[in-house]
DNA sequence: CAAATATTATTGGATACCCAATAATATGAT
DNA sequence: ATCATATTATTGGGTATCCAATAATATTTG
């Protein structure tokens, strides 16, 4: 019923790849999680929850640039952005959104006059 | 003096390189284009301008997949979206409005209240 | 305790996009 | 006609993300 709500599924005209270490630090800047909590995360935007063999080495690679510190409580790894971490993620945002924001506008706009039938 | 118009460039806390195929498709659905043309309509969308080894190419796959086809005016080569290219930029635009949705809102709303004060 | 589940993690192959450098050629300017 | 510019295009190296398959181990459940 609600399944208009859902991602569902990718495109086929182009390919949607990108943005997963981007999207993965704006979901940190919500709140600190663990590994199979961002999975889940990522799986709720994108419709598709990342390949472990794409999710850890990114993770991996976020800890070693200083953006993330990780904690272990007991065997899940948690991961909270550093300050670093929280200001390039800020930032990161704010080109995402300049960049893509025609996009959007013109889809919001395409959606209100659906909407106001 | 309007600089905060310009995107300026990419942040450095993480990749942010992908949709290009995706934001060509985009842009086609406004008007016809040659190459260059679409080069500068991306490089005033990101700040960078597409490199020739990654524009060419992804035209290239656009036409072998039939989203796009060409005609030449001149020097020029104008690309022109398929119905087939129409329908997949729209349900790509769909897509990707949808999955990131929730990341332009916050922004949006953040601009608000720093507007608002 | 034993079995099932959850979580972290790696390997390896494919592909899209990033870049710098280089080239050919048509058009426009002097 | 000559030179400068614009446009198309390729090569080749690097990296992030996509995927399926596999594994080790801690926690939870029966």
């Amino acid at each position: 019923m609600d399944q208009q709500n859902d991602v569902c599924c990718a495109p086929t005209c182009c390919d949607m790849r990108g943005f997963l270490s981007f999207t993965i630090l704006w979901q940190l800047m919500k709140k600190d999680m663990y590994g199979q909590e961002l999975a889940k995360a990522l799986e709720k935007m994108r419709g598709t929850k990342p390949n472990p063999g794409t999710l850890y080495p990114a993770l991996k690679e976020l800890e070693k640039n200083g953006m993330v510190t990780t904690r272990e409580e007991g065997r899940k790894k948690i991961y909270t952005l550093t300050e670093k971490g929280r200001v390039g993620a800020q930032e990161a945002c704010d080109y995402f959104c300049r960049v893509y924001a025609p996009i959007f506008e013109e889809y919001n706009q395409s959606k209100e006059q659906v909407t106001q039938v």
